[in-house]
DNA sequence: GCAAAAGTGTTAGAAGTACACCCATGA
DNA sequence: TCATGGGTGTACTTCTAACACTTTTGC
């Protein structure tokens, strides 16, 4: 890499995922230079940013390096830019070591984004990093602000689910039940839909194609499995 | 001014009004030294921030400084950080002549604001500054990327007035009539309301409350006047 | 009286809400 | 056959949409 680094922004982002119960950020730690032991808090994956990239650029580099990941839409959703953003030591001196950069860097932006993924997707994690995907409502104590960060990301995405629900088919595999979209919309938005008029709702969105196949070796009923087919009249 | 300026980051404001007809946008252009002709491209009102100030303080400071108006919200919207927005290499001149750089500056990343005022209101401008209202569908061609800026900030105030269409009101003098809120309502969401039926949708905002005063001195039935009540349940 | 815009009431249809019952499956 | 969650139909309510005529005011 002969990119130059500009030590005064960066990007972070917010990876959702749902596991059917509900949403999960995806948090990452450094592992120790031996390689075996991690140290150091979890931070949301970042890094700053290179001269001559966009800011979606790098918030797409960032997802590609960590997870492999290339065609997954990126929303940027807001700037942090507190002045006292680096107050912990422990922060300042990662970034420093991370980027490999001779100076301390005294202020740094950072462009957060968020991405929707399924989240039992494979995905080939960058080597030396350790990541989890951790419920955010259990998150731990994050470096920097990200707890901040990932507050409102959530708050964002449910937004702007309120205007377009459409995006999050994207935290559902290709194949769900009427159930699983059910939840998934409770979850992100927070308003109730009634259980049972639930399916009048499927049935007028043309882009919910319901499939022949059904669940398989559940014991009750088995649901009928529907798909996400885009461009089908918005 | 003591303050250390970030070379990388600036802040710059899409200041919005409404004159009851369209959506108008408040450009500036410096003066040329001498003072009485104006020199260069439209530009919006924004600068690089100082080492020591958060994000939000920039923007509240830049608007301050221009017009005098202190306890605006502003909505940060989004950060624009394309690798060529210096590209056009007045701008660069410029923004090296605005702040009394030393050296040039090879790459900016911008957060853009948004806030909605009344147009009428008494703005005591900056010295040395021009400034217009310019509506919004008879913008020039304007410096750096601030046309994008523009029309991205239109669509997020479009964006959050579906959700929460109480912004709207910092649009309008303290006393309005029923078409004037019509008319901001269908300006911005986009959407048509019938004429006929906006009075009971009315009715049905508890913080929108009819006053006793009537419109004067127009050569048909005169309207009532409303006012925003804050407060009284969203 | 005329032009111009404000204001009001009714009705049909669509969309949303509530609820009671039947169905398929594994244990 | 029982427990569990899936699925459907129907009646009721609320919201939305379409529409025509009367009122006030300046000229």
């Amino acid at each position: 890499m002969s990119h130059t680094i500009n030590p005064y922004v960066s990007v972070d982002c917010v990876l959702l995922g749902f596991d059917d119960q509900q949403l999960n950020v995806l948090v990452v730690r450094q592992c120790s230079t031996g390689g075996a032991e991690s140290t150091g808090s979890f931070k949301l994956p970042g890094s700053l940013i290179y001269m001559d990239e966009s800011l979606d650029e790098a918030a797409r580099r960032v997802l590609y390096e960590l997870t492999g990941l290339s065609q997954v839409p990126m929303i940027q959703f807001r700037a942090f830019g507190g002045a006292d953003r680096l107050e912990n030591p422990d922060d300042a001196v990662w970034l420093k070591r991370f980027h490999n950069l001779e100076h301390n860097i005294e202020r740094i932006v950072t462009i957060a984004y968020t991405a929707l993924l399924r989240i039992n997707r494979k995905v080939k994690l960058k080597e030396g990093f350790e990541a989890h995907w951790v419920p955010v409502s259990q998150l731990p104590k994050l470096a920097f602000d990200h707890n901040e960060l990932v507050e409102a990301a959530v708050e964002s995405v449910r937004d702007a689910a309120m205007l377009d629900t459409t995006m999050l088919f994207s935290l559902l595999p290709r194949k769900f039940t009427a159930t699983q979209l059910r939840t998934v919309m409770e979850t992100v938005t927070g308003v109730g839909y009634d259980f049972k008029n639930f399916h009048k709702k499927i049935a007028q969105m043309p882009y919910v194609v319901p499939l022949d196949e059904k669940e398989d070796g559940v014991s009750h009923r088995a649901a009928r499995y529907y798909t996400f087919r885009r461009g089908k009249r918005k």
